[in-house]
RNA sequence: UGGGGCGUCGUCAAGUGGCAAGACACAGGGUUUUGAUCCCUGUAUUCAGAGGUUCGAAUCCUCUCGCCCCAGCCA
């Protein structure tokens, strides 16, 4: 599936085009900016991609830079993760820039603006300021103090600057276009008093610029010549462009907008993640069922698999809802190429294999991967008791169900044909144990007599095995689109979104678990130790994704979630 | 009802006047000691709708409809 885009998207297009018609001088400088007021989130990975391709692709730089315009938001923590997050992803971005390393030279463009007549200090308190800029239908009025002379307006912005004023007193806006049906262009603010302490400059300023002086001014500063973001801002391009031509600034950057990503059954928007993390719906900002992309390392996301994603899903200006099922195909993908096999049972159901010497330990050879044979083989134990998943046994097994029921005969992966003779239950009924006998003429899995076995199961040694805990994760949200009508994000939260098993089983691998190093549990899915919540000897592990499974799909077509009839079943089926 | 954007398969997405790519999903089949992987095969007479221009339209023109964004001293 080496599915590059090799058509490129409208952006390559657009870029393509610059460097052949040696716009910029052939170069390309592109920028992820991200303010540092929480974690990122696989939406930031679509831009970080994005941008950081195009500049390789071009042979051109990408700037990581920190839009630290607001200090009463943002915070190191922020900046320390995200700079984890995109190197995460394998970016190289060198020293990061921050917007507030030009909060010197920013200031100088405000007073030019000044200068030039093009800003003015305003003295409208908020709520007038709100109501002096009219709304959609209706054109704003012009401040009273938009005519203020050049020398009041620079005496004033000083003393903005000197700290003389409180917060809400004055700010300093660009004089435009009080009328104009864009509303960013109704005499924008440009700066306001904020006594706040930043997180890199500290108490030196006490006046901050908005985000469209800040944004176009630091892009030019640092010869940016693609300024990629997202559609919310194509109305902002107009103050963006007005505010480079009225300046002189080393080079007008172009904005080019793109459609933000969305996925089904989970939400992509920083306050939204932040309510649900602040009022413990999830635990943490990297709960693994969150698509931040801490949560996602932690969950054993590969950054391959996202940037994969990322590369699937093109770039467009149309508003889009991707199925959660392409990112997880693309897991899967990369996933089955690097994960080792090994075999763990998560709902175990005791099996003796009554004819099997009784304290004989046999070692059997397994393959760590059944295509590749570079990841070699290790030796598993096999014994007269043994493990095997509650769902692998039926005692009323349906048509096309291979697996074990009485008087049925299986293949236990790499070790013999076994067939179920008998069924031990408790006093409620419930199946609590298996016996069965063994075929010794079987080692390995082959039947000399050339029998054939359709259905293979995992098992693990039960005296010879790890004990662990695993927790399987589903989707956040019951609803695809949790951010429809207004009703409660978080009426919409799917109960079952996690699930703990406290009592699995795992083969007693070679290699230690760890965190991000994800194998497969064959038959199951892929996994990775939980390295947040295990302790030593108590490891607990996170379902990274499950396989892809045609037996629940087909289980589910002949048995569907009961609607109104009578399901005529005596016990429920235990399938997933 | 001001302004800015967007409508191509269930979901993404190519396509820019000359036979509607591809991926995911779905359906069928083959291989298989993972019901995994892998491999085949099928799946849009039609591009939001209606008119028009043209030998020829998803592409050009007109109108209509639907969806998203903008009234933070947030970014």
């Amino acid at each position: 599936m080496e599915a590059e885009n090799s058509k490129g998207h409208f952006i390559e297009t657009i870029i393509k085009e610059d460097v052949e018609n040696n716009k910029n001088d052939g170069q390309v400088v592109t920028r992820f900016p991200p303010e540092p007021n929480g974690y990122l989130h696989i939406g930031h990975a679509k831009s970080i991609c994005l941008n950081f391709k195009m500049a390789q692709k071009f042979n051109g730089r990408c700037n990581l830079r920190f839009d630290d315009s607001n200090p009463a938001k943002e915070k190191q923590v922020y900046i320390d993760s995200i700079e984890s997050a995109v190197k995460w992803l394998g970016f190289e971005y060198g020293t990061p820039f921050y917007a507030s390393d030009y909060f010197d030279r920013l200031y100088e463009f405000a007073v030019e603006l000044i200068q030039k007549g093009k800003a003015y200090v305003c003295s409208l308190s908020a709520d007038q300021t709100r109501e002096y800029r009219g709304t959609l239908t209706e054109p704003g009025k012009n401040s009273p103090y938009r005519d203020r002379s050049v020398e009041e307006n620079q005496d004033l912005f000083t003393r903005m600057k000197n700290g003389e004023f409180d917060e809400g007193e004055h700010i300093l806006r660009a004089k435009i276009d009080m009328s104009s049906p864009n509303m960013n262009l109704r005499d924008p603010i440009l700066y306001r008093v904020k006594k706040a302490s930043h997180p890199r400059t500290g108490d030196k300023w006490c006046i901050y610029p908005m985000y469209d002086f800040t944004h176009c001014l630091s892009d030019s500063l640092e010869g940016v010549t693609h300024s990629l973001c997202s559609l919310e801002f194509e109305d902002h391009r107009p103050l963006y462009d007005w505010t480079l031509d009225e300046l002189d600034t080393p080079c007008h950057p172009q904005q080019i907008e793109f459609a933000r990503m969305n996925i089904n059954y989970t939400v992509l928007s920083k306050r939204k993640l932040q309510r649900l993390v602040e009022k413990d719906h999830v635990q943490g900002w990297d709960d693994p069922r969150l698509p931040t992309l801490e949560g996602m390392r932690r969950r054993g996301y590969t950054s391959e698999s996202i940037k994969k994603f990322c590369d699937i899903i093109g770039v467009s200006k149309k508003d889009s809802r991707i199925d959660m099922g392409l990112l997880e195909s693309c897991l899967r993908d990369d996933l089955n190429e690097k994960a080792p096999r090994v075999m763990a049972v998560l709902k175990p159901l005791k099996v003796t294999i009554i004819n099997y010497p009784d304290d004989l330990t046999e070692e059997l050879m397994a393959k760590n991967h059944p295509q590749k044979e570079e990841m070699g083989t290790r030796s598993i134990t096999f014994s007269k008791e043994i493990w095997v998943e509650q769902d692998d046994f039926m005692e009323d097994p349906p048509k096309k169900f291979f697996r074990l029921g009485p008087g049925r005969e299986v293949r236990l992966r790499y070790a013999y044909l076994v067939t179920c003779t008998d069924v031990i239950k408790d006093e409620d009924g419930t199946v609590i144990e298996l016996i069965c006998t063994y075929d010794p003429e079987t080692k390995g899995g082959n039947a000399p007599d050339g029998r054939k076995v359709k259905g293979t199961i995992h098992w693990v040694n039960a005296n010879d095995c790890i004990d662990t805990k695993v927790k399987l994760y589903d989707r956040l949200f019951k609803d695809e689109n949790p951010e429809k009508d207004k009703r409660d994000l978080v009426e919409n939260l799917n109960p079952d979104s996690l699930q703990l098993l406290e009592n699995c089983k795992l083969e007693k691998c070679r290699g230690e678990l760890e965190a991000e190093h994800v194998v497969q549990f064959e038959r199951l899915g892929y996994f990775c130790l939980d390295a947040k919540e295990s302790t030593k000897g108590a490891p607990v592990i996170n379902r990274t994704v499950t396989l892809r499974d045609a037996w629940a799909k087909l289980a589910k077509k002949n048995n569907p979630p009961r609607k109104n009839k009578q399901p005529k079943r005596k016990k429920r089926p235990q399938q997933k």
